[in-house]
RNA sequence: GCCGGUGUGGCGGAAUUGGUAGACGCGAUGGAUUCAAAAUCCAUUUCUCGCAAGGGAGUGGGGGUUCGAUCCCCUCCACCGGUACCA
């Protein structure tokens, strides 16, 4: 009888969609696994074979949990707002609606044809307005909370998109999407304060299960910085200039003042003589992109506006400068420069011939600028209490930075790279910002009101001042309270609370039902790709962490364990991509070989961390493998019994069910798959099998290979093995009789004996004397030191005799 | 530049975290079965010297610690990912 994949598997998918097999349990009183996948965006193109490796890994670990009796929450949903639905409908005049209807029912085709199981009465779509109802609720909250206002900002406008982009949406000066010109141009935006939070995002990733790689991308991309302000007077005014700065050390080196060519002091402190220059330099700074600005040209330009400071500590006037390698968005906008221990001063201050001092013993300052914090500071004191020489330079930080208090001239301050979150889309397909503008009043709707739905448009394209299409709606746009916000949320806002949702779906009285929410977070393991391991990540949490202060979750991060599965490449060891022509589809891998072969060459390719290549060779091994344990269940020289099963087989198994388990927990699957495969070659070898151990194979087997695995169960005439208990293991009958130890010369492998489990030292050493092949390493030689490991290794250190 | 990761046979990858390097799979070679093929089964397969018995080398390179290093330390190299004038 032939192993008819199709057949199987769509038998078992019927079976488990009608018997519901894998609903979620109500009952929570019993111990919880939730076990996420970052939901997809339904793209037209459907799932490549890269997509369903986290979902594959996921899926096993939860069949796992719940044989090993955990209740399970393992949900599946859509994140389905998005500019490609929305270009789409610019193009073809198709409403996104459709275009995202069509597209979920494909890929979750594609999704339910590899047997994954997800409790699908609680799939959720953020595009649906049960669900963003409640998206629109939580901004609300934060709204209450006073994290969100409304703010003027230089945003990156792409004519092409005719679309506001976020930074993450700019690569390289061009739109991610289409690679069209970004501009830059000032717009009337939603921000949330996430910098009010930065450390307590910080703070919490400590305790985190997640990788370190993460979680130091997410430190970075918050970059803390300690260290003080120092106010310099400007010469001949009253007014100052406060400069941000972490090496208050070096204040005797510093020769000159930068400001950012946007500070608002430029236009005062400049020199008539000097305006037409410094005017023409702000306009070419102000046109230039940020790409321009950085990326590119680090050629450090600027120009001297005429007025000169007095640095706080030894009353020197310095020039004052712009330039626009100064970022008004970080700090104060302004700098004082120590070229001879920062690179930038450094480069700038050669440039333009401004003087080098050196403050920090250590380096040459002929050739570069000495960054390094390791060192004396010298020539620096004044007659003012500071003496700083011949102090270590995080001393020096220290006693500055209280020197600088005392005398009021300056405070310690902490300073973050992380900038508020942009929260406003000028497009059509996203959540409406629940918000009225009533004569300049902001007026958040009411919570009844919810959800603000989406209105119907004729056309998709934004209005002509950049607002969204929904600005064209004059019935929607305009109530009796005042004009509605036009702007809507970017495609974060529905994936920052959607494990939320699963937990309670269907509730319609509020987001989520708080015993509920109690019961299941944290999400215990959450498998997804690194592409979103700052942003979406850093999102989510955000919005936890406020949900967690308004008291309206229980536990303040919401990811226990985060894990990144590798990209699965091409078979030319390329990215998989459509212009390479090296995509694997898996619904041709599906037909062809079956949903159980694709999972488990998955799974058996490698670590599932790491990215590695395609290969159908290898698939097709695992294809052979899976015929092979057809065969052997079907195989007529064979016979099945009960309590036959030898010393030999129950040690294997013993030690396949600890390997397999162990695996699991690890989410080290490779492994497991071949232990399973060693297993096999050992069954086959059997003219008589054992009913109990091939019952027990199976249950192992089962979350790799579900439709075979059960299939198989059920011609035994046992019950599905969805109710059945993981197998435990017996150490008793792993552990062998005989042993087989390494024996070493001077660390030299030279042989191994085959000794009584858990023998004396003396017996090694014995055996190995009268080993014909091992007593000749022994000849002329003495024996100065004997290492033995029980069971594995005896090694005789050897000195030759004198 | 900075941060992080990786480097093991022809290939994907194992190795209980300091104790027999190369499990398992792919590929390859030889054989069985077949009219033939597919499928299946058996054997070999790190490199190298040797007819063999046996040697020697070997986990990116170099050095170190140790009886013993893929694993720990130092240093260099290559590739991949992230980030970038953040004061």
């Amino acid at each position: 009888m032939e192993y008819n994949h199709l057949k199987i598997e769509s038998k078992w998918q019927r079976y488990w969609l009608e018997n519901k097999t894998f609903k979620t349990k109500k009952d929570l009183s019993k111990k919880k696994c939730y076990v996420l996948d970052m939901f997809p965006y339904p793209s037209g193109a459907g799932l490549h074979v890269g997509h369903p490796l986290g979902y594959t890994a996921t899926d096993i670990y939860s069949r796992f949990k719940r044989l090993q009796g955990f209740n399970v929450l393992h949900p599946m949903g859509w994140d389905a707002f998005g500019l490609p639905a929305e270009q789409y409908a610019i193009k073809t005049g198709t409403h996104p609606k459709i275009t995202t209807e069509s597209n979920i029912k494909n890929f979750k085709r594609q999704i339910q044809m590899l047997g994954f199981s997800y409790d699908w009465d609680r799939e959720i779509n953020t595009t649906d307005e049960k669900y963003y109802k409640w998206t629109q609720w939580i901004f609300l909250q934060l709204y209450k909370k006073g994290l969100a206002y409304e703010s003027e900002v230089p945003v990156n406008w792409c004519p092409e998109l005719k679309a506001v982009l976020a930074n993450e949406e700019v690569v390289d000066g061009k739109s991610e999407i289409g690679g069209h010109p970004v501009v830059r141009k000032p717009m009337r935006q939603w921000m949330f304060r996430i910098t009010d939070y930065a450390e307590s995002l910080l703070d919490g990733l400590d305790d985190l299960d997640w990788p370190e790689s993460v979680k130091d991308l997410q430190r970075n991309w918050i970059g803390k910085s300690k260290g003080c302000e120092v106010d310099f007077k400007i010469k001949g005014l009253s007014s100052n200039i406060t400069v941000y700065t972490t090496r208050p050390d070096t204040l005797f080196g510093a020769s000159y003042v930068v400001l950012s060519p946007e500070h608002p002091l430029v236009e005062k402190l400049t020199l008539d003589e000097k305006k037409v220059e410094v005017e023409n330099y702000i306009k070419l700074a102000s046109t230039k992109s940020d790409f321009d600005r950085g990326e590119l040209n680090k050629d450090k330009t600027g120009v001297f506006i005429g007025s000169y400071a007095i640095n706080p500590v030894n009353n020197a006037e310095i020039p004052i400068w712009i330039a626009d390698y100064v970022l008004m968005s970080y700090g104060t906008g302004s700098i004082m420069a120590v070229p001879g221990h920062d690179d930038r001063d450094f480069d700038f201050a050669k440039k333009f011939e401004l003087p080098i001092i050196e403050v920090v013993e250590g380096g040459n300052l002929e050739k570069a600028a000495f960054t390094g914090k390791k060192g004396k500071i010298i020539n620096s004191s004044n007659e003012d209490g500071l003496d700083l020489n011949q102090i270590e330079v995080k001393e020096a930080i220290e006693k500055s930075i209280l020197w600088l208090e005392s005398k009021g001239l300056g405070k310690r301050r902490i300073q973050y790279k992380l900038k508020d979150w942009l929260f406003s889309r000028q497009r059509y397909w996203g959540e409406p910002i629940p918000i009225i503008h009533s004569n300049d009043q902001i007026v958040p709707i009411d919570e009844s009101e919810l959800p603000l739905k989406l209105p119907e448009v004729d056309k998709y394209e934004p209005s002509e001042t950049g607002e969204s299409p929904l600005a064209n709606i004059s019935e929607w746009l305009n109530t009796e309270q005042g004009r509605r916000e036009t702007n809507t949320m970017p495609q974060w806002a529905g994936s920052c609370w959607y494990f939320l949702r699963f937990i309670d779906p269907l509730n319609t009285t509020e987001a989520w039902s708080k015993e509920k929410e109690n019961y299941w977070m944290p999400v215990d393991l959450y498998v997804g790709g690194v592409e979103h391991a700052v942003l979406h990540l850093l999102y989510s949490r955000f919005w936890h962490h406020v949900l967690y202060d308004l008291g309206l979750v229980s536990t303040k991060e919401p990811f226990k364990k985060l894990f990144n599965q590798g990209m699965i490449q091409g078979e030319d060891g390329q990215k998989m991509s459509k212009s390479r022509g090296n995509v694997i589809n898996p619904d041709d891998v599906v037909k062809e070989y079956g949903a159980d072969s694709f999972r488990l060459y998955e799974m058996f390719m490698g670590p599932l961390e790491k990215s590695k290549p395609w290969k159908t060779k290898g698939l097709q091994g695992c294809y052979r493998f899976l015929r092979k344990i057809w065969r052997l269940f079907h195989d007529k020289t064979k016979n099945i019994k009960y309590n036959c099963a030898n010393k030999e087989t129950l040690k294997i198994l013993h030690q396949t069910i600890k390997k397999v388990t162990e695996d699991f927990d690890n989410l080290r699957f490779n492994t497991a798959v071949s232990q399973l495969m060693i297993f096999t070659n050992h069954l086959v070898t059997l003219n008589t099998l054992d009913r109990e151990v091939l019952h027990t194979f199976l249950v192992l087997l089962n979350p790799f290979a579900p439709h075979l695995s059960e299939e198989i169960n059920a011609k035994l005439g046992n019950d599905t093995i969805a109710s059945m208990k993981w197998p435990k293991y017996d150490n008793s009958l792993i552990i062998a009789t005989t042993s087989t130890v390494a024996v070493q010369f001077n660390g030299k492998m030279r042989g191994t004996i085959e000794i009584a489990s858990n023998s004396e030292q003396k017996i090694a050493r014995e055996t190995v004397m009268a080993d014909k092949n091992l007593k000749k390493f022994f000849e002329g030689m003495e024996v100065i030191k004997v290492i033995y490991i029980n069971d594995k290794l005896i090694n005789f250190v050897l000195k030759q005799l004198s």
